[in-house]
DNA sequence: GTAACTACTTCACTTAGTGAAGTAAATTTC
DNA sequence: GAAATTTACTTCACTAAGTGAAGTAGTTAC
């Protein structure tokens, strides 16, 4: 049985691989979503958690992923204002790619263990 | 129902998902999986497939994930020699993996229509 | 008036990736 | 027998991406 989406080196130069790629490029992105799949969270929240993030790619990333139309921006007109980032329909369809990352990588763990 | 696998913030210090991130770090990595996924592969091959890569960079990635024990390196005593690349077991285990990116990549390039 | 708070931006520095060129060793071509 | 070919890289100078310390803006607490 043929996989359910193409996987061979044929599926370019349109490669769906490689689109989500593009949107997943850099170390911190799909940390990112994993942060916003627990539920919104402000920036000064994402930046702690992300244990060495540097605030400008924070700000990339977050600025990309809202031009996106995978994150929702809000901003809260409090003193001094914060800003709260949550992910959109769109944003929350990266489940099945972080269900399968975590798997990989508890695989992964694993084989580092024993070597 | 909660996630099969931990999703949320609390999943650090050992984070699956970021230990998976190390794995696949860099532009080209996941593509080398796509690609190897299809079968055995050449270097030549590779580079060819992977247009725009750079030959430090695939050897880089090509040298790390042996090293993982995730791709199998076999040198042909031939003039002049070749190398083939393949998957191991565990490498195989990117998988599902690619199919969700490749689904996640799928409905980027739908909002990327309609933007 | 000084300090604190939040969400950034700026800037100088390091790391990652690029792409053209070079290497080695045998083998076919002239 | 000298020159060109083939493959899998390495080297090197350059550019892009990421780091981390410091600065900014506007308001309120002291």
């Amino acid at each position: 049985m043929p996989p359910a989406l193409p996987l061979d080196a044929d599926c370019r130069p349109d490669c769906p691989i490689a689109a989500a790629g593009e949107v997943l490029s850099g170390k911190w992105t799909t940390l990112i979503f994993r942060d916003l799949f627990g539920g919104t969270r402000r920036y000064s929240q994402l930046q702690a958690s992300l244990a060495g993030i540097s605030p400008r790619i924070l700000a990339d990333r977050l600025r990309m992923l809202e031009e996106r139309g995978l994150v929702h921006r809000r901003v809260i007109p409090s003193v001094p204002p914060k800003t709260e980032y949550s992910l959109t329909d769109w944003g929350r369809r990266i489940e099945p790619v972080l269900v399968a990352l975590a798997g990989f990588g508890q695989m992964v763990q694993g084989i580092g263990a024993r070597a």
